[in-house]
DNA sequence: ACTCATTCTTGAACACGTTCAAAAAATTTC
DNA sequence: GAAATTTTTTGAACGTGTTCAAGAATGAGT
């Protein structure tokens, strides 16, 4: 077994994403990880083919830990702004320790050429956990969702989770509080405002809204 | 008159953007620039104290010229619908030029500490700018919208049309003809969405989420 | 045990954005 | 106009992410 190879390989990343925690992302360079782990710099780059890498790591974590304590978090809750509040905060509280390096792991992340891009192929793994996640959340919860809805739904929740992530790498309320705040009155708004589609005349309205959206993301 | 001082600043100016068109961000080089515009790089540096500075000059550049093409195409134009698409083709017309560098572009500007993030402090006259552009859209079309969503208005669609952006920076399609069709599509959707407002149940579930909206935004 | 190939590791080197002390040029003061 | 002051300009230097040729360690086949 590899064991020498991969015992490197962690060592490399876990000191990587305890220094990211402890002192950001832009103070923790590659050469004090090395230094720090006691290997040399390339060896570091053997494992990990650049800095972004590391970051994918993290984000690896992250969302794996996400999916454990959002399952946890759904138990027994039924309605759906209850378990779409579940699945936003525990995302919230995965993301907390690396807040101060939010917005660096934006940036990265942003771009179309990173790893870590949660619209790009490299991360097709972890995006579909990620959506794993809202599936569940939104089947678990019975008659409210109307059927049409269901199957894009999962998705556009997904998106708007994105949002909340930009939106909580901005917000510098203590223990952002404030998006917080977001999660718990937009939740609720989310599953009232889907529940309005039964009104006939904003049926249509959201129909069109899905047809967009199929067809935007199929370009042609 | 300051002519010489003002017109290095200018050339490092025209220089670097000429080459932010011509060859992206990441290969116009703080060297190249300058040897380019024939001065030192601390020369250039002189004038724009980071490359970001450099990338808020060609913002707000961008940004002007938005507001006239968007002015002219909002002539004669009455419905919502027909405005918000001028506003936002316009909005996509202008940032054409620097569509392989918007990547580097959306990653310099989501960093709260950038210059050029337009939700930070130091992009306010240019926020405000393009906001002035959204209510200009929306005052111009008479009846359509509530009254009550009219002050916040401009604002959520200043904020859609973030999201607009973003969309195209990931267009890869050619001509970036998704990002038009969205814009085709949404545009419509929006006023029409809009005019559900009177409807009693879906008013009040309006009303909830600019009362959320100005809540998170007030932080408190 | 001895080759040979593969895997792992090293550290010097590169180009980059950025800084800064010092020089040059322009401007103001007398 | 000379001296003093301010504005502008220079280029070497720093620390960064990243690369790469070269060497060391490991493992496979005989």
């Amino acid at each position: 077994m590899a064991a020498k190879s991969e015992q490197t390989r962690q060592l490399v990343a876990d000191v990587a994403l305890k220094m990211f925690r402890e002192i950001g992302f832009e103070k923790t360079t590659m050469r004090a990880i090395a230094q720090e782990a006691g290997v040399s710099v390339g060896n570091a780059y053997y494992y990990f083919a650049s800095k972004d890498e590391l970051v994918q790591e993290l984000y690896i974590q992250v969302q794996d830990e996400h999916a454990v304590v959002a399952a946890q978090a759904l138990e027994g809750v039924q309605d759906l702004a209850g378990r779409l509040k579940a699945v936003l905060h525990t995302g919230v509280d995965v993301m907390a320790p690396y807040h101060q390096f939010g917005s660096d792991f934006i940036a990265t992340a942003i771009r179309p050429s990173s790893p870590v891009n949660p619209f790009g192929a490299a991360s097709t793994a972890a995006r579909e956990a990620s959506l794993a996640i809202f599936r569940s959340a939104v089947e678990g919860s019975p008659p409210a969702v109307a059927k049409k809805l269901r199957g894009d739904l999962p998705e556009l929740l997904w998106l708007a989770y994105m949002g909340v992530a930009l939106f909580w790498v901005y917000d510098q309320s203590e223990g952002q509080r404030r998006t917080r705040k977001l999660i718990d009155g937009a939740a609720p708004l989310v599953a009232r405002g889907l529940s309005l589609a039964k009104i006939p005349g904003v049926s249509k309205v959201f129909d069109d809204v899905l047809g967009l959206v199929r067809n935007v993301k199929e370009d042609s």
